[in-house]
Formats: C-alpha cells, sequence, structure tokens
DNA sequence: CCATATGTTAAAAG
DNA sequence: ACTTTTAACATATG
C-alpha cells in the first residue's frame, strides 16, 4: 500500500494526532520489525519522553523525541500503516487509498500490529502491517537516500539519471538516487512523461528528462492532494486487455527493475520518436 | 499448489 | 570496487 503519497498521509497523521503525549509504555516484542534492536531496547529508549515532530523524505519517516531523546525511524513497507488511537478510544488510521477513513472503535486485526507506544492518559500510536515488512529502529540512516521525488530538482534528476545505465524505471525505484518512488508511482510518472520504462537512464535527451521531471512532481503532488497512488491516471489500467486511456492502444506488460510493469505499446515505445 | 502483491536488501552475476 | 539483476524476506489473498 505505502508508497511517497500514503507515508506522507501517515506521517501528517503522526504529526497531527500523536505529538506532544508522554510515552508510558512501548511493545517492541516483533524483533523482525524492530530489528536490529532487542526486545526492550525501543521501550527503554522511548518511555518518558513525547514525540516532538514527525518528518518524511521519501517513504522513510522519522521522529523526534526531543531535548536529549532518541529519533524513532518508522517504515511502512509494503503493507504497514500508522494507527493513531485518541484518549477517548477511537481510532483514526488516516486517508485509505484516497478516501478519509471515519474515527472507528472498530480497530483492525490485533494480530497485525507490530509496535505499539502507549501514551499516558490513554491512547497509542502502532504500526498495523499485515506482511509484517515494516521497520521501526531508533536514528535511523536517512542520509542516504536520494533526494525526495517531490522535491528533486530538475538538473539534480539528470545528474542522477545520467550516472546509471540500467532501465529508467529501475533508476527511479533506487532509493539511494530518488526517495519515493515505488513501482505504480514509476509506471505512473513514465506514462505522464511517455517515455518506455526500459530506456537505459543515461540515454534520455533533454526533452525527455524535462518531460520526466514535470511528470514526477506533479504525480507526486497529485497523488499527496488525492489521497494515494491509487488514484493515478495509469493505475486502473495496469493490467492483461487494458488499453491506454490517451491513444488507446494496448497494454504492455513486463518485468523491468524487478517488479511487474506496464506500459503503453504506442506512446512507450523502446525507441523515441 | 501456484501466482501475485504498493518495499528493501543481501547475494550473485557481470 | 562498482553496477546491475535476482532472490529472499513474511504474510495474505485469489
Amino acid at each position: 500500500m505505502p508508497e511517497l503519497p500514503e507515508v506522507e498521509s501517515a506521517r501528517a497523521l503522526i504529526e497531527r494526532s500523536a505529538l506532544h503525549r508522554t510515552i508510558e509504555d512501548v511493545d517492541d516484542a516483533d524483533t523482525y520489525v524492530c530489528r536490529p534492536h532487542a526486545p526492550g531496547q525501543l521501550k527503554d529508549a522511548l518511555v518518558g519522553h513525547q514525540l516532538t515532530a514527525a518528518h518524511r523524505r521519501g517513504k522513510s519517516i522519522w521522529v523526534e523525541t526531543g531535548g536529549d531523546g532518541p529519533v524513532l525511524g518508522i517504515h511502512l513497507g509494503m503493507a504497514g500503516r500508522i494507527h493513531v488511537v485518541g484518549t477517548d478510544g477511537l481510532e483514526e488510521v488516516g486517508p485509505d487509498y484516497g478516501r478519509a477513513a471515519p474515527r472507528s472503535t472498530t480497530p483492525g486485526k490485533p494480530e497485525w500490529d507490530r509496535f505499539t507506544i502507549v501514551f499516558r492518559g490513554g491512547g497509542a500510536l502502532r504500526l498495523f502491517d499485515k506482511r509484517r515488512l515494516g521497520r521501526v529502529r531508533l536514528d535511523p540512516d536517512v542520509d542516504a537516500l536520494g533526494p525526495d521525488a517531490g522535491e528533486v530538482r530538475e538538473g539534480e534528476l539528470h545528474e542522477l539519471l545520467s550516472r546509471s545505465s540500467a532501465p529508467v524505471k529501475a533508476r527511479l525505484l533506487d532509493q539511494h538516487a530518488v526517495a519515493g518512488i515505488g513501482n505504480l508511482l514509476a509506471d505512473e510518472v513514465l506514462w505522464q512523461a511517455e517515455i518506455s520504462p526500459r530506456r537505459p537512464a543515461d540515454e534520455l535527451d533533454e526533452d525527455e528528462t524535462v518531460r520526466l521531471h514535470r511528470a514526477l512532481r506533479s504525480a507526486v503532488r497529485s497523488a499527496i492532494r488525492k489521497g494515494g497512488v491509487h488514484t493515478g491516471e495509469i493505475v486502473p489500467h495496469r493490467g492483461a486487455g487494458r488499453h491506454c486511456p490517451r491513444c488507446g492502444a494496448p497494454m504492455s506488460r513486463s518485468t523491468v527493475g524487478g517488479r511487474t510493469t506496464w506500459w503503453c505499446s504506442q506512446e512507450q515505445a523502446d525507441t523515441p520518436r
């Protein structure tokens, strides 16, 4: 579920609903999700502190705890979500696929709660993740990430692309190059820019780079505004027997950058027009 | 049982 | 040593 837009809404949820409350207890018993920490290590570091600010770069979230407290790193992985429970016991789960979820008293499956912070006076923040590929850790290294996909400048993008002969889609998916682009967003951006996902990244010409940059920023901003990567134009057309909503040509499918990839067989030809 | 899944990364290959 | 590709990770669902 989470690509950059979903992660941004999770960050905003933390900022809006989970700051400035004293941490009373922490459940960090899932050592796969909380690796490399030992059980109790996150609890010992966090109890008594408050969350003071929530940040994001690409798909990585980090939360400050103020003063001499640690930084809490959160990654939603492939299926993670942030749930915040208010002091009144109602759950706020944030936007889901573009639709704001109502606050609810019916929690998700408790067996999918992988990490929980309990606040003094009631309420909690937790990582809800049915696949357990999310991560929670102290003092994450976010500097290894490339510039955020929604912030990257055109010259910077050109520079990053020119340094790789891999398919442009694979390069876009590399979080060390540009941070925040996932499989669906990559397909959306390349479709918007009318560029084949298989084109070598360092062979894009000036015009293609400009188109890619514009598509990147507009797709990221649009998806954040609409509430998720699923609101992209091409996303509903990624499927067998589907056709390009612009020109009507059949959609092509293959594996690029290790992921299932769909593109317009006509407008995103391997040889640029 | 098989294939697929919106992410990351260690290991293998080049 | 660096870059690129593949497989594995944990788990659910069709």
